[in-house]
DNA sequence: CGAGAATCGGTAAACGTTGACATAAAACTA
DNA sequence: TAGTTTTATGTCAACGTTTACCGATTCTCG
């Protein structure tokens, strides 16, 4: 591109005044022929910004990870930010480690899902280090940072008042990880409902399970075993219901006529099991999204308009074919 | 950090040699007081490289993305390199679309999955402007970039051998998206198996899917439709072998009773299914470990102990409860 | 036609780090 | 002790952009 600085180029690539239309139309042509690409390294350098934001989760499940993905990304699908996946296990225990990961990883922002989002020591790293975050569901602390949240309490009420007004009173609950506030909300939802039909938690037909398959499996079976055996089942993920409805077969028991199976999430797994499960669809896509696109609104200085910074969601009883009447 | 220039912090921080231990020692606690964390950009702009690893994929099977992800995750735990997803819809109609995007993003390099790694035109541009590439389980032009395969031939053969063993002959075939190389090679591989038992393929048994749960369930019911019925079905992926064992509860049969079912993949669904559904294990993991592994090796310079630059993963036929020998 | 404004192109400096090189100090060697 | 090597520290420039600023040219309008 002979006789002409790189200013020059820059302006006209970046649509900029001071640039005749003919030499930007010439720049322009040269930096196609070429195959020239402007470093990314220098704009960050100088802009003082990567255009990277992180996404941060622990939960195994496959769905719940990839609509996280998908609904972060339909936010940035322009190109300007990329999104940086920083999965780490046992947040809870070590939540520290997992700011240093973040804060070194030179993202502009990050999303935290839970239960890193519920983690005030994470929470305290990025804010003394200035680094913007969203947070997906958190359940305590709801004033810091950008917070996005659904009713997990709502949601446990609907699905547990569910199988009350279907007339069950034995009902097995499969709970998930105590680590995750999510577990909790849910838990309290169900009591409410409970309450509200006048009917009482039995305590031995609660067992904890930690949302995955395997764990919710053995549960389901400790919970069959029972005499007499509970009508329903509440799980706190679909993996665990989707174990139920398994165990319940390795029984010989039919779902829904000897027992009724209820889950949490609208999960992949919530649709392709056969009978399809009654779930709460969560929308975590919308969530995320949602998320994203507040943090980028901050990122980019426009938070002077935003309205709350927190923003509720709502939950949806997805009634299928894994609940009905007790039998007789 | 009076008296000390950006230099000495550079070389102390680096542990590079040419730095007393006093000093080193000094830098060091003034940088964790002050939570100093060098400039990533500015490292990338003088290192010309940044440290982002890109993962492009099209497949939307949930468990398939996060085990991509998490095989290359594996690799990458040092936190040298970052992992930044790019899911691109419909590669093959705009495969150049893609290119850009992958090379806009500022990547040191980009493991492709099917069908990407599959389209000649993005993998010439990759190759023009040296962006080094894995593919993993490509199909075609095995010689181009680091290639990470299985034998989807095989595979497929070892399925439809199963099947054949136990006795059936009348099996459907639900196919996946044709777009997709691996919908080709596993089709080889069943018609080989067909051939060593000298059976023959009913083309009228063969629907057309693309490896999604519902259009797998509007294909099994054409085949259960058809008189007399198939005893077994085919299905390329684990998604499409849930909604066919769905279809045929819904119809009133049982599987294996009176259908026997195979999938493809080991994904998630297979194991929640009930009952649990018979498929290949493809390593997805190891294949995106080893991927990144080799990637990286190439990126830091490793590349001349390399060996080859292909290898080849084995698959495993994992028989479960939803295949038995054909009714009567 | 001339004053002021808008437009165009260019130069210098800066972003934060590291590589190359120079100098100063300390540690050995004979 | 003088000479030589080793170690420590510092200076300069460079990475590839963009911002700030400056002069030169062209346009506008009284």
């Amino acid at each position: 591109m002979a006789g002409v600085t790189p200013k020059t180029v820059s302006r006209a690539l970046n649509d900029a005044p001071h640039v005749s239309k003919a030499v930007r139309q010439k720049v322009k042509e040269a930096a196609a022929e070429l195959d020239y690409l402007p470093n990314l390294a220098a704009q960050s350098l100088i802009a003082r910004r990567s255009y990277l934001i992180g996404l941060t989760y622990e939960r195994p499940s496959p769905s719940y990870v990839v609509d996280l993905q998908n609904g972060a990304l339909g936010r940035l699908e322009d190109g300007r930010y990329r999104l940086v996946v920083l999965p780490f296990a046992h947040v809870a225990s070590r939540p520290d480690e997992l700011g240093r990961l973040l804060l070194r990883a030179g993202l502009d922002g990050v999303l935290l899902a839970p239960p890193a989002c519920d983690q005030p020591v994470l929470l305290d790293m990025l804010e003394r280090h200035k680094l913007p975050f969203g947070r997906i569901t958190p359940h305590s602390e709801l004033d810091r940072g950008i917070v996005v949240t659904m009713d997990e309490a709502a949601a446990g009420h609907a699905v547990a008042a569910h199988l009350l007004s279907l007339g069950h009173r034995r009902i097995g609950i499969i709970l998930g990880d105590p680590s995750h506030a999510a577990s909790v909300g849910r838990m309290e939802g169900y009591r409410r409902a409970f309450g509200d039909a006048g009917a009482t938690i039995d305590e031995r037909l609660m067992v904890t399970g930690d949302f995955t398959y395997d764990v919710g499996y053995s549960a389901a079976r400790e919970l069959l075993g029972l005499a007499p055996r509970p009508t329903a089942i509440l799980a706190q993920n679909d993996d665990m219901a989707a174990a139920a409805i398994a165990a319940a077969r390795d029984l010989g028991l039919a779902v829904p006529g000897d027992l009724s199976v209820a889950g949490f999430d609208n999960s992949e797994v919530s649709r392709t099991a056969w009978p399809q499960i009654t779930t709460i669809n969560q929308p975590v896509r919308q969530m995320a999204w949602d998320a994203a696109d507040r943090l980028i609104a901050a990122l980019d200085g426009k938070s002077d308009v935003p309205g709350p910074k927190r923003r509720d969601h709502a939950h949806e009883l997805l009634v299928r074919a894994s609940t009905a009447p007790p039998p007789d």
